[in-house]
DNA sequence: TCAAAAGTGTTCGCTTTACACCCATGA
DNA sequence: TCATGGGTGTAAAGCGAACACTTTTGA
């Protein structure tokens, strides 16, 4: 057994893009193709090594600008995660342990167009990575259901969601990033109460045009005011 | 600058005893003093490296045996504490760069009962500790607030304050550890029904005797029906 | 029989939910 | 003028807060 611990930075990254085959927006992550031991040939989640002089999040921007080229507005850390065992698996047998100090992040739409992939680096459909890419490396697929798990958690009681948007948006645009997020319907009329309650949103006075109907108001999302929860519902169907 | 990072775990552990000065139930948590550079002489959280074929909450485990002779039943990832300048004091340069995974732990009043300090350890009251023990250590006072409302946080959403107690315990001993960690008065009678609708409670049927009043039914922590949020409300004065 | 804490009942007001309905625009 | 999504109104149900009141014990 070795006795030196290495110490890496991982992020899970979600993006809201339409669905390929139900067009309907859903989570996408980006995901590292691995090209050597262990784990060869399997995806993972981008990160890399902490170096020396580096801060913990500095070293979560630096990997996501190298293999996206992105430079998410919410990174916020998620997990230590640091078992002796944590990939238990033959491909690691004999490999050193690491310690991952894994974030998670959110792109917003117009951050999104600028991502341009580095090499062996696709992003995924969340839905889809059970199919396409499982099992992932190392214990990455527990990983992404933690990340999963806390990023549809504090959607609910945390104004969050407004990172995947642009600085202005419509309320229905926010409406849709929460059932995007949640994986069902909202109330329209109501969730809009709830969002303008709250005060975690400004109008901006002016109006999208060139809809195919009433022209919706404009707001930016509040800096200060992000206080107090959301209790989301859901319409039937 | 040297390019090795070492890996450490600490736990801020917290516990309930009664206030030297006023008698009431308030929070203490148990600190060391560092006998060596840097920071030789301050209060530090009781922590450790991590060792190589050792598991993280192993780490903290062990370490809280050693220091404290306690063995929380709660115990729980707090925070990674990682940026290059996290002790950014005279004490610190020239040493090397540590990396620290906090975990932040709860001592039943049973467990609290077999606390044997080690060298060099000593409990405070929280609100003691800015005047008795700061500042701390390299970030210590930091991580203690940050544990802090997240124990706070916590207690509102889940039944974590059980930890604090025994197996067996009257509601209206759980309503004065809420009390304690809340730091305000709650009304009894409304506690009492939102924890009996919570479901994360059970009655043992049997009642506490030798009280100078009504006997009090006893209740046990009922380990699956842990969900649901509970919002506690505070009575006036 | 009194004090003290356990435990119950009830009212008030606010929030959430469901859903009907009106508004403004492009086609 | 119609279809479509934006946006408002509102009544019913649910829940938290406040507090009066009853119960059960030891002293």
């Amino acid at each position: 057994m070795q006795d030196r611990i290495e110490l890496a930075v991982s992020t899970v990254v979600f993006s809201l893009r339409p669905h390929p085959e139900t067009g309907e927006l859903t989570l996408w992550l980006p995901l590292v193709r691995r090209i050597r031991e262990p784990y060869e040939g399997r995806w993972a989640l981008p990160g890399g090594p902490l170096a020396p002089e580096e801060n913990l999040v500095e070293s979560a921007r630096a990997t996501l600008q190298r293999t996206t080229g992105l430079t998410p507005r919410h990174l916020e850390q998620l997990y230590a995660f640091g078992d002796v065992d944590r990939s238990h698996s033959a491909d690691a047998a004999g490999h050193a342990r690491v310690v991952s100090i894994v974030y998670w992040a959110l792109v917003g739409e117009d951050e999104d167009a600028e991502a341009v992939d580095g090499e062996n680096v696709e992003w995924f459909p969340v839905d889809e990575i059970a199919e396409e890419a499982e099992p992932l490396a190392f214990d990455h697929g527990v990983i992404l259901d933690y990340a999963l798990r806390r990023l549809r958690a504090k959607v609910t009681y945390s104004p969050i969601a407004h990172a995947f948007l642009p600085e202005e948006f419509p309320l229905a645009q926010l409406r849709r990033v929460y059932e995007a997020v949640l994986n069902r319907a909202l109330d329209p009329s109501n969730f809009r109460r709830q969002i303008l309650a709250q005060g975690s949103v400004e109008d901006t006075g002016r109006r999208q045009t060139g809809t195919a109907h009433r022209p919706p108001k404009l707001y930016r999302s509040a800096p200060g005011r992000s206080r107090y929860a959301l209790t989301i519902q859901e319409t039937d169907q």
